[in-house]
DNA sequence: CAGACTGGTTTGTATCACAAACCGGTTTAT
DNA sequence: ATAAACCGGTTTGTGATACAAACCAGTCTG
């Protein structure tokens, strides 16, 4: 019966850390998103926004992409396909979760 | 325009955490709930139900009360409405940054 | 040339989730 | 009567991790 509550508990914690889920909602809307924007966007700082970022490619849900514009180092990130398909499964699964209740106990 | 997004970043961790929320779920379907009635819906393990608990107690979330039912013990858990309102502001809060997307950085 | 800024990464620390070990008491077996 | 197994949990140890501060390479500005 309330076998979608127990399946939170292993629920994709990648996705599910505030600072990253806020990231992966900004880079499902918008495709692509540089450093710099998605920092304003968060209010994260750089060492933060940073880690976050590279847990992300470790875990083939981002790709972040070098190069420069101009002189300026740009660092460009995108959802993978396969982070856009966690991000869904993620969501999903949460709302599923929140709206199940268990029965009670015996009467 | 994308604030409750970056409101995310705050969330009640207490209550974002899955085996917490799991927890909560149940306890704010069923008015109260035994430490053994939790510990099979969850499929935790008992050390970590315990501090869970004891954690949401901490937080003002849940009450314990130790009664004795003949000669075993019992440990019985109930939502505070402290707690009650707290998950509800962090379905709500919950919601409305999934729903929320920013618009495209530039055009 | 010094100093400040840009665009980040690395390092240190404090927290925390988790399971294993433990514990007081009770029931069952010998 | 004693031991051994079980019940209902709590405490302890540890590995992971979120976070910010410090750092760094390079660029621009006075």
């Amino acid at each position: 019966m309330a076998d979608e509550l127990r399946d939170m508990i292993d629920i994709d914690r990648i996705i599910h850390e505030p600072a990253r889920l806020v990231i992966v909602t900004i880079l499902n809307a918008v495709e692509r998103a540089d450093f710099l924007y998605l920092q304003r966007e968060t209010g994260l700082t750089k060492g933060n926004l940073s880690s976050h970022l590279t847990r992300l490619e470790d875990a083939g849900y981002v790709t972040i992409e070098k190069t420069f514009e101009g002189k300026t180092p740009r660092t460009t990130c995108r959802l993978t396909d396969q982070g856009r398909a966690a991000f869904k499964a993620y969501r999903e699964r949460l709302q599923r979760a929140i709206d199940a209740a268990p029965a009670p106990p015996d009467a």
